[in-house]
DNA sequence: TTGACAAACAAACGTTTGTTTGAGTACGAT
DNA sequence: ATCGTACTCAAACAAACGTTTGTTTGTCAA
């Protein structure tokens, strides 16, 4: 679908991206206090943790830093890429290629959601003063184009809205792995991922104020899995 | 407002719930892996690590485990107790019971939301069968009173309309202190949370259908239930 | 006073943490 | 051959971790 949304290449280049790919895997899922380098090393295939220092010489920290900028860097492109595009210019109802664009990404790297949705929550003294600033121009981009998407919302509104789509969007992927246990049926298997994405879609719709998305002859939302019939 | 929601006493009773209070903080704040149980002690008025030891015998994760059940349960009994009450019977446009209701908790236990947001995340051995028993009843809860809603969503799509409120909901207070620094104001301050409020209540009653205030009269979306295929 | 029990204390346990040191290997350039 | 660079490794470090042990204090009943 999208060239842009690239996935890390299943066999990294470099040590230093094994590396990260092996810490960026382990944050997500245990967090920054819950991992150790050992395990780091262990799972980008080298013997012993002091070759870690070699590759980053700002230790555990400087790790971390470079997995939750590498995250946050793809997100931020990706949605700056969609806006030089010209999408959702003055029209609501063309939010596709936003949400598209991050499902794929999201779907594409399982842990970024569940990284970043942590890397939220740290107060850290490092993270407290890292965070907003690798945040900035993604939030930035996000609350102009919810401006110029001209919605039924105030603009004292609009950093409300937009926090509430990340949550919204986010959200799914990063607690992926508790709902496993609520629902049926794996969040992340084909079907359950198909259908959040029109949820999503309509939910956005809904928000936005995209006043008629299947009035519009060969919109999303009509034209779904759903109207599957035997 | 709502009686129902008591904050925590400003002075605890008993011990226990000193270190509960403490460790419910501390755990929000740095989460299960960057607490340790000598900052519990000192936060809850011990002068020695040790003490914890006879008021939770089961060490760390047991102090975890009753913060995680004291929290989810409040949130459980005061959803339960609204729909005692008879809140959104069929009607989408009553749902403000509820959301003031999860409101007034969340902005008088500032470390629930986050707390929550956290264990959810987690994947250690122990949050990942406990969290899905403990959440079981609030989840089941909220479907059923979606479905009784009667919103313009299909049986199939109110798993996930379900934890999409809980994204919207509480994740505004779990990410408080990020929001706080990329927003020109403080998100706990009181205009913030009042600003806060109305924008949930209206993007609810936009998503769960309420009166579709700038959709046409046709319900676009909700006819494609059982008539949608005549 | 005596016994009993809960609560808080000090000290230490063994383990794991992030990090450092120094020696060793592979390899292209000189 | 020899140098220099890039890289990996084993070993060790001090500090912090969760937990245990043994003792002391306070309190109520007999």
């Amino acid at each position: 679908m999208s060239a842009v949304a690239a996935p890390l290449p299943q066999t990294p280049v470099s040590m230093r991206d094994a590396i990260l790919d092996a810490a960026e895997a382990r944050f997500a899922g245990a967090g920054f206090d819950g991992v150790s380098v050992r395990e780091i090393a262990a799972d980008a295939g080298l013997k012993n943790q002091a070759s870690l220092y070699h590759h980053f010489p700002g230790g555990k920290q400087a790790i971390y830093a470079a997995v939750l900028a590498r995250g946050i860097d793809a997100i931020t492109e990706l949605v700056a890429a969609s806006e030089r595009a010209g999408s959702l210019r003055g029209d609501p109802a063309a939010a596709s290629p936003y949400l598209d664009g991050v499902f794929d990404v999201l779907i594409a790297r399982p842990h970024l959601a569940r990284l970043m949705h942590r890397a939220a929550l740290d107060d850290s003294p490092y993270a407290r003063d890292a965070m907003p600033r690798m945040l900035q121009p993604l939030y930035a981009l996000g609350v102009r184009i919810l401006q110029d998407a001209g919605g039924p919302w105030q603009p004292s509104e609009l950093p409300h809205l937009a926090a509430a789509l990340y949550h919204l969007i986010f959200g799914y992927f990063a607690d992926a792995s508790l709902l496993q246990a609520l629902l049926p049926e794996d969040p992340r298997s084909a079907p359950a991922v198909a259908r959040q994405r029109l949820f999503i879609r309509k939910a956005v719709a809904l928000l936005i104020g995209a006043a008629a998305p299947v009035a519009a002859p060969g919109t999303m939302l009509g034209a779904g899995k759903e109207s599957h019939r035997a």
